[in-house]
DNA sequence: CATATAAAGGATAAAAATATCTTTTATACC
DNA sequence: GGTATAAAAGATATTTTTATCCTTTATATG
């Protein structure tokens, strides 16, 4: 469904979410290993987040990645869009060019339901709202 | 969400749910002229279909491949395993190795819902019921 | 200003998925 | 039995995704 990037992507914002802010910044090599994904590879993935100013950096001597206020307040499908794109969401299941809810494909309405569901979830809840519930304890973002 | 190998198995099951019995068999090649696949990948997963009996094959002159009843009451969740994996539908959507209902992920809860369902409809629907709506105009399996 | 730190950027490497090609096996039909 | 047909099997090539490595840039601090 998402590529590793996008799960990695979603692990680590949450991590910051959790665990960042201005005055606390944090290395992406130390997110790395804390949440358990490779280190350079997330660096990159870190790289294109704050491209897309889905998260904050600072160079430097207590440098590093965070989130305030204003990416805490954007959601996840933004995420998922920057990395992979809405394709795995938008385009056909089975991989028709033209297929829509004029023209559905065999599957389309059996896919198509559960995917806006997914959608508007990901897009309504924001990023700190799913952090407050790991907060609370009731989710995890990464589990021994 | 689906490997192209999968998406083009379930386009050339429906394929030959729609257009093949005992007495008219189709070349790999010829199916997969029609449904705009490449050729030698499909023979490839025609392979794969026969040996865990999801389609039925002949060799020699007036061979090829094709359903019978038996085939036309299994269902596109089958399709999609034997080729993928359940992984897919079945590991966590950010990739934490033990997500569950127990100790589910920052997003278990928004996305496991939309996956139990598309799993339902897809393991209960069977081929032969996809292919008769499709038979019936209400859905395609290609679009010009 | 020198030094250390950490991100940014660019190039490269490894693995997996996708796709193709060639040879072998089975079988229908003359 | 010989020939043509088509799947099965196995080997190879290409592309994409995943991951790593090295160099450059920015900046905090002494």
């Amino acid at each position: 469904m998402l590529s590793n990037q996008s799960k990695y992507a979603i692990r680590a914002i949450l991590y910051l979410a959790l665990n960042s802010d201005e005055a606390n910044k944090i290395g992406s090599k130390k997110v790395a290993k804390l949440i358990d994904v490779p280190a350079p590879f997330l660096a990159k993935i870190f790289q294109t987040l704050t491209k897309y100013k889905l998260i904050k950096s600072a160079k430097g001597p207590n440098g590093g990645f965070y989130l305030t206020k204003k990416e805490l307040s954007k959601n996840l499908m933004e995420v998922i869009e920057c990395i992979d794109g809405l394709q795995s969401f938008t385009s056909c299941f089975i991989g028709l060019p033209r297929c829509s809810d004029e023209n559905p494909c065999a599957i389309h309405h059996v896919v198509s339901p559960c995917r806006k569901s997914l959608i508007k979830e990901l897009t309504e809840k924001n990023i700190k709202e799913f952090a407050e519930e790991t907060k609370k304890g009731k989710t995890f973002i990464f589990l021994k």
